[in-house]
DNA sequence: CTGGAAAACGAACGGTCGTGCGCTAACCTG
DNA sequence: CAGGTTAGCGCACGACCGTTCGTTTTCCAG
Protein backbone atom coordinates (compact mmCIF):
# COMPACT_ATOMS: atom_id res chain seq x y z
CA UNK A 1 0.00 0.00 0.00
CA UNK A 2 1.38 3.34 -1.06
CA UNK A 3 -1.11 5.57 0.64
CA UNK A 4 -0.49 9.17 1.50
CA UNK A 5 0.55 8.50 5.06
CA UNK A 6 3.13 5.95 4.02
CA UNK A 7 4.62 8.29 1.46
CA UNK A 8 5.06 11.22 3.80
CA UNK A 9 6.34 8.96 6.52
CA UNK A 10 9.03 7.77 4.16
CA UNK A 11 9.84 11.32 3.16
CA UNK A 12 10.17 12.27 6.81
CA UNK A 13 12.49 9.38 7.62
CA UNK A 14 14.56 10.15 4.56
CA UNK A 15 15.18 13.74 5.58
CA UNK A 16 15.56 12.74 9.22
CA UNK A 17 18.32 10.35 8.23
CA UNK A 18 20.29 13.10 6.53
CA UNK A 19 19.74 15.41 9.46
CA UNK A 20 20.73 12.81 12.04
CA UNK A 21 23.94 12.16 10.14
CA UNK A 22 24.98 15.71 10.90
CA UNK A 23 23.53 16.54 14.30
CA UNK A 24 23.34 13.05 15.75
CA UNK A 25 20.36 11.00 16.81
CA UNK A 26 19.83 12.97 20.01
CA UNK A 27 20.37 16.25 18.26
CA UNK A 28 17.54 15.40 15.90
CA UNK A 29 14.72 17.79 16.75
CA UNK A 30 11.14 17.33 15.68
CA UNK A 31 10.56 21.05 15.25
CA UNK A 32 13.57 21.59 13.03
CA UNK A 33 12.75 18.48 11.05
CA UNK A 34 9.15 19.57 10.44
CA UNK A 35 10.43 22.98 9.46
CA UNK A 36 12.76 21.58 6.84
CA UNK A 37 9.94 19.46 5.47
CA UNK A 38 7.48 22.35 5.42
CA UNK A 39 4.95 20.57 7.61
CA UNK A 40 3.78 21.13 11.15
CA UNK A 41 5.37 19.65 14.21
CA UNK A 42 2.22 17.88 15.27
CA UNK A 43 1.55 16.59 11.78
CA UNK A 44 4.97 15.03 11.77
CA UNK A 45 4.65 13.78 15.30
CA UNK A 46 1.48 11.90 14.48
CA UNK A 47 3.41 9.49 12.26
CA UNK A 48 5.57 8.37 15.14
CA UNK A 49 4.17 8.40 18.64
CA UNK A 50 7.39 9.46 20.27
CA UNK A 51 10.76 10.82 19.40
CA UNK A 52 12.26 7.47 20.24
CA UNK A 53 10.12 5.81 17.59
CA UNK A 54 11.36 8.33 15.10
CA UNK A 55 14.94 7.53 16.04
CA UNK A 56 14.31 3.83 15.66
CA UNK A 57 12.69 4.41 12.28
CA UNK A 58 15.73 6.40 11.21
CA UNK A 59 18.03 3.60 12.30
CA UNK A 60 15.94 1.06 10.42
CA UNK A 61 16.08 3.14 7.28
CA UNK A 62 19.81 3.74 7.67
CA UNK A 63 20.52 0.07 8.05
CA UNK A 64 18.38 -0.66 5.02
CA UNK A 65 20.33 1.91 3.02
CA UNK A 66 23.60 0.51 4.30
CA UNK A 67 22.65 -2.96 3.16
CA UNK A 68 21.56 -1.64 -0.23
CA UNK A 69 24.62 0.50 -0.85
CA UNK A 70 27.37 -1.41 0.89
CA UNK A 71 26.58 -4.98 1.75
CA UNK A 72 24.58 -6.09 -1.28
CA UNK A 73 26.95 -4.74 -3.95
CA UNK A 74 29.94 -6.11 -2.05
CA UNK A 75 28.43 -9.56 -1.81
CA UNK A 76 28.21 -9.62 -5.58
CA UNK A 77 32.00 -9.50 -5.75
CA UNK A 78 33.71 -12.88 -6.05
CA UNK A 79 34.00 -14.88 -2.86
CA UNK A 80 37.14 -14.44 -0.81
CA UNK A 81 39.53 -11.54 -0.76
CA UNK A 82 37.87 -9.55 -3.55
CA UNK A 83 34.66 -9.49 -1.53
CA UNK A 84 36.45 -8.37 1.61
CA UNK A 85 38.11 -5.65 -0.38
CA UNK A 86 34.79 -4.58 -1.90
CA UNK A 87 33.24 -4.27 1.54
CA UNK A 88 35.97 -1.97 2.71
CA UNK A 89 35.76 0.13 -0.45
CA UNK A 90 32.01 0.55 -0.28
CA UNK A 91 32.12 1.27 3.40
CA UNK A 92 34.72 3.91 2.80
CA UNK A 93 32.55 5.49 0.13
CA UNK A 94 29.57 5.40 2.45
CA UNK A 95 31.48 7.03 5.30
CA UNK A 96 32.57 9.86 3.03
CA UNK A 97 28.98 10.71 2.21
CA UNK A 98 27.09 13.67 3.59
CA UNK A 99 27.50 13.86 7.34
CA UNK A 100 29.62 10.74 7.58
CA UNK A 101 28.43 7.41 8.79
CA UNK A 102 25.36 7.78 10.97
CA UNK A 103 26.31 4.63 12.84
CA UNK A 104 29.69 5.97 13.80
CA UNK A 105 28.24 9.10 15.39
CA UNK A 106 25.37 7.15 16.91
CA UNK A 107 27.80 4.63 18.37
CA UNK A 108 29.89 7.26 20.09
CA UNK A 109 26.77 9.10 21.20
CA UNK A 110 24.99 6.14 22.71
CA UNK A 111 27.77 4.02 24.11
CA UNK A 112 26.79 5.04 27.63
CA UNK A 113 23.06 5.61 27.29
CA UNK A 114 21.03 2.43 27.70
CA UNK A 115 17.68 2.01 26.03
CA UNK A 116 16.04 0.64 22.90
CA UNK A 117 17.86 3.04 20.61
CA UNK A 118 21.24 1.97 21.88
CA UNK A 119 20.17 -1.68 21.65
CA UNK A 120 19.23 -1.16 18.04
CA UNK A 121 22.60 0.38 17.22
CA UNK A 122 24.47 -2.34 19.06
CA UNK A 123 22.71 -5.18 17.30
CA UNK A 124 23.09 -3.64 13.87
CA UNK A 125 26.78 -3.00 14.46
CA UNK A 126 27.22 -6.54 15.69
CA UNK A 127 25.52 -7.82 12.57
CA UNK A 128 27.88 -5.79 10.44
CA UNK A 129 30.94 -7.05 12.31
CA UNK A 130 29.67 -10.59 11.79
CA UNK A 131 29.16 -9.93 8.10
CA UNK A 132 32.75 -8.78 7.87
CA UNK A 133 33.95 -11.82 9.77
CA UNK A 134 31.92 -14.11 7.53
CA UNK A 135 33.52 -12.62 4.44
CA UNK A 136 36.92 -13.17 6.03
CA UNK A 137 36.05 -16.76 6.85
CA UNK A 138 35.09 -17.36 3.26
CA UNK A 139 38.45 -15.96 2.23
CA UNK A 140 40.04 -18.63 4.38
CA UNK A 141 37.83 -21.32 2.88
CA UNK A 142 38.67 -20.17 -0.61
CA UNK A 143 42.34 -20.56 0.20
CA UNK A 144 43.12 -16.88 -0.05
CA UNK A 145 44.09 -16.60 3.60
CA UNK A 146 46.13 -18.99 5.72
CA UNK A 147 44.27 -21.49 7.85
CA UNK A 148 45.34 -19.87 11.13
CA UNK A 149 43.81 -16.54 10.18
CA UNK A 150 41.17 -15.50 12.72
CA UNK A 151 38.13 -14.08 10.90
CA UNK A 152 36.85 -12.21 13.94
CA UNK A 153 40.24 -10.64 14.50
CA UNK A 154 40.34 -9.62 10.85
CA UNK A 155 36.90 -8.06 11.19
CA UNK A 156 38.04 -6.15 14.26
CA UNK A 157 41.08 -4.80 12.46
CA UNK A 158 39.10 -3.78 9.38
CA UNK A 159 36.48 -2.19 11.59
CA UNK A 160 39.17 -0.26 13.42
CA UNK A 161 40.72 0.84 10.18
CA UNK A 162 37.42 2.31 9.06
CA UNK A 163 36.92 4.16 12.33
CA UNK A 164 40.39 5.60 11.96
CA UNK A 165 39.58 6.64 8.42
CA UNK A 166 36.39 8.32 9.59
CA UNK A 167 38.28 10.34 12.19
CA UNK A 168 41.19 11.26 10.00
CA UNK A 169 38.97 12.22 7.10
CA UNK A 170 36.09 13.96 8.83
CA UNK A 171 37.68 15.43 11.92
CA UNK A 172 41.34 15.96 11.15
CA UNK A 173 40.63 16.49 7.43
CA UNK A 174 43.87 14.72 6.63
CA UNK A 175 44.26 14.61 2.83
CA UNK A 176 46.39 11.47 3.08
CA UNK A 177 43.58 9.46 4.66
CA UNK A 178 42.98 7.29 1.62
CA UNK A 179 46.67 6.42 1.43
CA UNK A 180 46.66 5.59 5.12
CA UNK A 181 43.70 3.26 4.74
CA UNK A 182 45.24 1.59 1.74
CA UNK A 183 48.52 1.00 3.54
CA UNK A 184 46.65 -0.20 6.60
CA UNK A 185 44.65 -2.65 4.54
CA UNK A 186 47.83 -3.98 3.00
CA UNK A 187 49.42 -4.26 6.41
CA UNK A 188 46.48 -6.16 7.85
CA UNK A 189 46.40 -8.60 4.99
CA UNK A 190 50.15 -9.09 4.91
CA UNK A 191 50.21 -11.46 7.83
CA UNK A 192 47.29 -13.62 6.80
CA UNK A 193 47.35 -13.81 3.02
CA UNK A 194 48.66 -17.05 1.52
CA UNK A 195 52.11 -16.84 -0.04
CA UNK A 196 50.86 -17.75 -3.51
CA UNK A 197 48.21 -15.02 -3.52
CA UNK A 198 48.80 -11.38 -4.39
CA UNK A 199 46.71 -9.31 -2.03
CA UNK A 200 44.31 -6.94 -3.79
CA UNK A 201 44.76 -3.19 -3.53
CA UNK A 202 41.84 -0.90 -2.85
CA UNK A 203 40.01 0.47 -5.86
CA UNK A 204 40.31 4.19 -5.37
CA UNK A 205 37.58 5.05 -7.81
CA UNK A 206 35.05 3.15 -5.77
CA UNK A 207 36.28 4.49 -2.47
CA UNK A 208 36.63 8.03 -3.69
CA UNK A 209 33.08 8.98 -4.56
CA UNK A 210 30.21 8.59 -2.17
CA UNK A 211 27.74 5.93 -3.17
CA UNK A 212 24.93 8.23 -2.17
CA UNK A 213 24.78 11.66 -0.76
CA UNK A 214 23.81 10.50 2.69
CA UNK A 215 25.41 8.96 5.68
CA UNK B 1 46.35 32.20 44.00
CA UNK B 2 44.01 29.65 45.47
CA UNK B 3 41.08 31.91 46.17
CA UNK B 4 37.53 30.70 46.57
CA UNK B 5 36.54 31.43 42.98
CA UNK B 6 39.43 29.44 41.60
CA UNK B 7 38.67 26.48 43.79
CA UNK B 8 35.00 26.21 42.88
CA UNK B 9 35.78 26.80 39.24
CA UNK B 10 38.11 23.82 39.33
CA UNK B 11 35.50 21.75 41.10
CA UNK B 12 32.95 22.66 38.44
CA UNK B 13 35.25 21.74 35.57
CA UNK B 14 36.12 18.50 37.27
CA UNK B 15 32.52 17.38 37.58
CA UNK B 16 31.71 18.77 34.14
CA UNK B 17 34.45 16.61 32.68
CA UNK B 18 32.94 13.46 34.14
CA UNK B 19 29.50 14.49 32.99
CA UNK B 20 30.62 15.37 29.47
CA UNK B 21 32.27 11.97 29.17
CA UNK B 22 28.86 10.41 29.46
CA UNK B 23 26.43 12.80 27.82
CA UNK B 24 28.81 14.49 25.39
CA UNK B 25 29.94 18.07 25.20
CA UNK B 26 26.67 19.29 23.71
CA UNK B 27 24.63 17.24 26.10
CA UNK B 28 26.33 18.99 28.99
CA UNK B 29 23.65 21.15 30.60
CA UNK B 30 24.37 23.98 32.99
CA UNK B 31 21.28 23.33 35.05
CA UNK B 32 22.00 19.66 35.56
CA UNK B 33 25.62 20.40 36.29
CA UNK B 34 24.75 23.00 38.92
CA UNK B 35 22.29 20.58 40.40
CA UNK B 36 24.88 17.85 40.79
CA UNK B 37 27.24 20.33 42.41
CA UNK B 38 24.60 21.67 44.76
CA UNK B 39 25.00 25.23 43.58
CA UNK B 40 22.79 27.57 41.61
CA UNK B 41 22.72 27.81 37.82
CA UNK B 42 23.60 31.48 37.84
CA UNK B 43 26.37 31.02 40.36
CA UNK B 44 27.91 28.41 38.12
CA UNK B 45 27.34 30.46 35.01
CA UNK B 46 29.21 33.41 36.45
CA UNK B 47 32.47 31.50 36.32
CA UNK B 48 32.24 31.07 32.57
CA UNK B 49 30.46 33.68 30.52
CA UNK B 50 28.92 31.24 28.09
CA UNK B 51 28.32 27.57 27.70
CA UNK B 52 30.94 27.48 24.99
CA UNK B 53 33.54 28.78 27.45
CA UNK B 54 32.58 26.02 29.80
CA UNK B 55 33.04 23.45 27.05
CA UNK B 56 36.43 24.87 26.20
CA UNK B 57 37.42 24.80 29.86
CA UNK B 58 36.36 21.16 30.03
CA UNK B 59 38.45 20.34 26.98
CA UNK B 60 41.44 22.12 28.45
CA UNK B 61 41.09 20.19 31.68
CA UNK B 62 40.61 16.90 29.83
CA UNK B 63 43.72 17.43 27.77
CA UNK B 64 45.65 18.32 30.90
CA UNK B 65 44.47 15.12 32.55
CA UNK B 66 45.29 13.12 29.44
CA UNK B 67 48.81 14.47 29.43
CA UNK B 68 49.19 13.72 33.13
CA UNK B 69 47.78 10.22 33.02
CA UNK B 70 48.83 9.00 29.60
CA UNK B 71 51.51 11.03 27.90
CA UNK B 72 53.79 11.90 30.78
CA UNK B 73 54.02 8.40 32.31
CA UNK B 74 54.51 6.90 28.85
CA UNK B 75 57.33 9.26 28.04
CA UNK B 76 59.16 7.98 31.09
CA UNK B 77 59.35 4.57 29.46
CA UNK B 78 62.58 3.85 27.58
CA UNK B 79 62.87 5.42 24.13
CA UNK B 80 61.68 3.34 21.21
CA UNK B 81 59.25 0.47 21.17
CA UNK B 82 58.71 0.29 24.94
CA UNK B 83 57.54 3.87 24.89
CA UNK B 84 55.15 3.25 22.00
CA UNK B 85 53.80 0.28 23.85
CA UNK B 86 53.39 2.29 27.03
CA UNK B 87 51.40 4.92 25.17
CA UNK B 88 48.97 2.34 23.87
CA UNK B 89 48.61 0.72 27.27
CA UNK B 90 47.95 3.96 29.07
CA UNK B 91 45.55 5.11 26.40
CA UNK B 92 43.68 1.86 26.69
CA UNK B 93 43.43 2.27 30.44
CA UNK B 94 42.24 5.84 29.99
CA UNK B 95 39.58 4.85 27.46
CA UNK B 96 38.21 2.23 29.83
CA UNK B 97 37.63 4.82 32.51
CA UNK B 98 34.27 6.24 33.45
CA UNK B 99 32.39 7.36 30.39
CA UNK B 100 35.14 6.38 27.99
CA UNK B 101 37.41 8.79 26.27
CA UNK B 102 35.84 12.23 26.17
CA UNK B 103 37.78 13.01 23.02
CA UNK B 104 36.34 10.06 21.15
CA UNK B 105 32.77 11.11 21.81
CA UNK B 106 33.59 14.76 21.22
CA UNK B 107 35.25 13.90 17.92
CA UNK B 108 32.25 12.03 16.60
CA UNK B 109 29.92 14.69 17.95
CA UNK B 110 31.69 17.64 16.45
CA UNK B 111 33.06 16.33 13.19
CA UNK B 112 30.44 18.31 11.29
CA UNK B 113 29.88 21.29 13.57
CA UNK B 114 32.38 24.09 12.95
CA UNK B 115 33.34 26.50 15.69
CA UNK B 116 35.92 27.09 18.41
CA UNK B 117 35.00 23.93 20.29
CA UNK B 118 35.56 21.77 17.26
CA UNK B 119 38.80 23.60 16.52
CA UNK B 120 39.98 22.85 20.02
CA UNK B 121 39.22 19.16 19.67
CA UNK B 122 40.86 18.98 16.26
CA UNK B 123 44.08 20.59 17.37
CA UNK B 124 44.36 18.51 20.50
CA UNK B 125 43.76 15.33 18.54
CA UNK B 126 46.32 16.39 15.99
CA UNK B 127 48.83 16.99 18.75
CA UNK B 128 48.18 13.53 20.10
CA UNK B 129 48.60 11.92 16.68
CA UNK B 130 51.87 13.78 16.32
CA UNK B 131 53.01 12.61 19.73
CA UNK B 132 52.33 9.05 18.66
CA UNK B 133 54.18 9.58 15.40
CA UNK B 134 57.13 11.13 17.23
CA UNK B 135 57.36 8.09 19.48
CA UNK B 136 57.31 5.86 16.42
CA UNK B 137 60.01 7.94 14.78
CA UNK B 138 62.19 7.53 17.85
CA UNK B 139 61.66 3.79 17.60
CA UNK B 140 63.09 3.97 14.10
CA UNK B 141 66.03 6.05 15.27
CA UNK B 142 66.72 3.63 18.08
CA UNK B 143 66.92 0.83 15.55
CA UNK B 144 63.83 -0.96 16.81
CA UNK B 145 61.93 -0.44 13.59
CA UNK B 146 63.14 -0.76 10.02
CA UNK B 147 64.23 2.40 8.23
CA UNK B 148 61.31 2.31 5.77
CA UNK B 149 58.74 2.38 8.54
CA UNK B 150 56.44 5.41 8.20
CA UNK B 151 55.87 6.96 11.64
CA UNK B 152 52.72 8.79 10.58
CA UNK B 153 51.29 5.60 9.15
CA UNK B 154 52.11 3.79 12.38
CA UNK B 155 50.38 6.54 14.34
CA UNK B 156 47.31 6.21 12.14
CA UNK B 157 47.16 2.47 12.64
CA UNK B 158 47.60 2.71 16.40
CA UNK B 159 44.99 5.45 16.54
CA UNK B 160 42.60 3.28 14.55
CA UNK B 161 43.26 0.34 16.80
CA UNK B 162 42.29 2.40 19.82
CA UNK B 163 39.09 3.61 18.21
CA UNK B 164 38.23 0.03 17.41
CA UNK B 165 38.94 -0.93 21.00
CA UNK B 166 36.71 1.86 22.24
CA UNK B 167 33.82 0.67 20.09
CA UNK B 168 34.24 -3.00 20.80
CA UNK B 169 34.62 -2.45 24.51
CA UNK B 170 32.11 0.29 25.20
CA UNK B 171 29.44 -0.29 22.58
CA UNK B 172 29.55 -3.96 21.67
CA UNK B 173 30.81 -4.92 25.14
CA UNK B 174 32.94 -7.62 23.56
CA UNK B 175 34.87 -9.39 26.33
CA UNK B 176 37.62 -10.33 23.89
CA UNK B 177 38.48 -6.70 23.19
CA UNK B 178 41.79 -6.77 25.02
CA UNK B 179 42.88 -9.85 23.09
CA UNK B 180 41.87 -8.15 19.86
CA UNK B 181 43.91 -5.07 20.64
CA UNK B 182 46.88 -7.15 21.63
CA UNK B 183 46.75 -9.15 18.43
CA UNK B 184 46.25 -5.99 16.42
CA UNK B 185 49.25 -4.37 18.04
CA UNK B 186 51.35 -7.40 17.23
CA UNK B 187 50.07 -7.39 13.69
CA UNK B 188 50.87 -3.72 13.19
CA UNK B 189 54.37 -4.12 14.52
CA UNK B 190 55.06 -7.31 12.62
CA UNK B 191 55.78 -5.57 9.37
CA UNK B 192 57.99 -2.79 10.70
CA UNK B 193 59.94 -4.27 13.57
CA UNK B 194 63.56 -5.13 12.88
CA UNK B 195 64.31 -8.82 12.58
CA UNK B 196 66.68 -8.85 15.53
CA UNK B 197 64.16 -7.28 17.87
CA UNK B 198 61.40 -9.13 19.70
CA UNK B 199 58.32 -6.93 19.62
CA UNK B 200 56.93 -6.18 23.08
CA UNK B 201 53.54 -7.48 24.13
CA UNK B 202 51.03 -5.27 25.88
CA UNK B 203 51.13 -5.24 29.64
CA UNK B 204 47.65 -6.30 30.58
CA UNK B 205 47.88 -5.13 34.14
CA UNK B 206 48.43 -1.60 32.99
CA UNK B 207 45.78 -1.73 30.31
CA UNK B 208 43.26 -3.47 32.49
CA UNK B 209 42.62 -0.98 35.23
CA UNK B 210 41.66 2.61 34.55
CA UNK B 211 44.34 5.09 35.49
CA UNK B 212 41.67 7.32 36.97
CA UNK B 213 37.99 7.07 37.26
CA UNK B 214 37.33 9.61 34.57
CA UNK B 215 37.39 9.80 30.83
C1' DC C 1 36.25 45.39 62.99
C1' DT C 2 34.82 47.48 58.92
C1' DG C 3 34.26 48.39 54.01
C1' DG C 4 34.67 47.14 49.52
C1' DA C 5 35.29 43.28 46.29
C1' DA C 6 34.11 38.76 44.88
C1' DA C 7 30.99 34.98 44.80
C1' DA C 8 26.66 32.81 45.13
C1' DC C 9 21.82 33.36 44.94
C1' DG C 10 16.69 33.56 43.29
C1' DA C 11 13.78 34.96 39.92
C1' DA C 12 12.81 35.78 35.45
C1' DC C 13 13.55 36.24 30.36
C1' DG C 14 12.74 34.45 25.58
C1' DG C 15 13.33 30.05 23.25
C1' DT C 16 12.98 25.37 22.04
C1' DC C 17 12.06 20.88 23.44
C1' DG C 18 8.69 16.67 23.16
C1' DT C 19 3.96 15.82 23.54
C1' DG C 20 -1.34 16.10 23.58
C1' DC C 21 -5.86 17.76 21.94
C1' DG C 22 -9.50 19.14 19.02
C1' DC C 23 -10.66 20.55 14.51
C1' DT C 24 -10.43 20.93 9.57
C1' DA C 25 -9.17 19.20 5.15
C1' DA C 26 -7.77 15.67 2.22
C1' DC C 27 -8.13 11.16 0.74
C1' DC C 28 -10.17 6.73 -0.65
C1' DT C 29 -13.68 3.08 -0.53
C1' DG C 30 -18.21 1.65 -1.65
C1' DC D 1 -20.86 11.37 -5.22
C1' DA D 2 -21.39 10.40 -0.09
C1' DG D 3 -19.26 9.04 4.30
C1' DG D 4 -16.07 7.47 7.02
C1' DT D 5 -11.21 7.16 7.69
C1' DT D 6 -6.97 9.32 8.04
C1' DA D 7 -3.56 12.97 7.55
C1' DG D 8 -2.40 17.44 8.71
C1' DC D 9 -2.99 21.78 11.22
C1' DG D 10 -2.99 25.35 15.10
C1' DC D 11 -2.57 25.89 19.60
C1' DA D 12 -1.11 25.11 24.09
C1' DC D 13 1.07 22.53 27.90
C1' DG D 14 4.97 21.93 31.12
C1' DA D 15 9.76 21.32 31.27
C1' DC D 16 14.22 22.67 30.48
C1' DC D 17 17.57 25.42 27.87
C1' DG D 18 21.31 29.33 28.10
C1' DT D 19 21.49 33.83 29.74
C1' DT D 20 20.74 38.28 32.47
C1' DC D 21 19.99 41.05 36.50
C1' DG D 22 19.65 42.77 41.00
C1' DT D 23 20.25 41.26 45.58
C1' DT D 24 22.36 38.92 49.29
C1' DT D 25 25.94 36.48 51.33
C1' DT D 26 30.76 35.44 51.95
C1' DC D 27 35.36 36.57 51.92
C1' DC D 28 39.52 39.14 52.89
C1' DA D 29 42.52 43.38 53.18
C1' DG D 30 43.24 47.66 55.69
Amino acid sequence: MNSRGTRTREAIVDVAMRMASMVGLEGLSIGALANKLGISKSGLFGHFQSKENLQLAVLDAAEQAFVDDVVRPAVQAPRGLPRVRAMLERWLAWARGEGGCLFVSASAELDDRPGPVRDHVVSSQRRWAETLARAARIAVDEGHLVEEADPEQLAFELYSLMLGAHHYYRLLADPATLDRVEAGFTSILARVVRADITPPALDRDVARLPVRELS
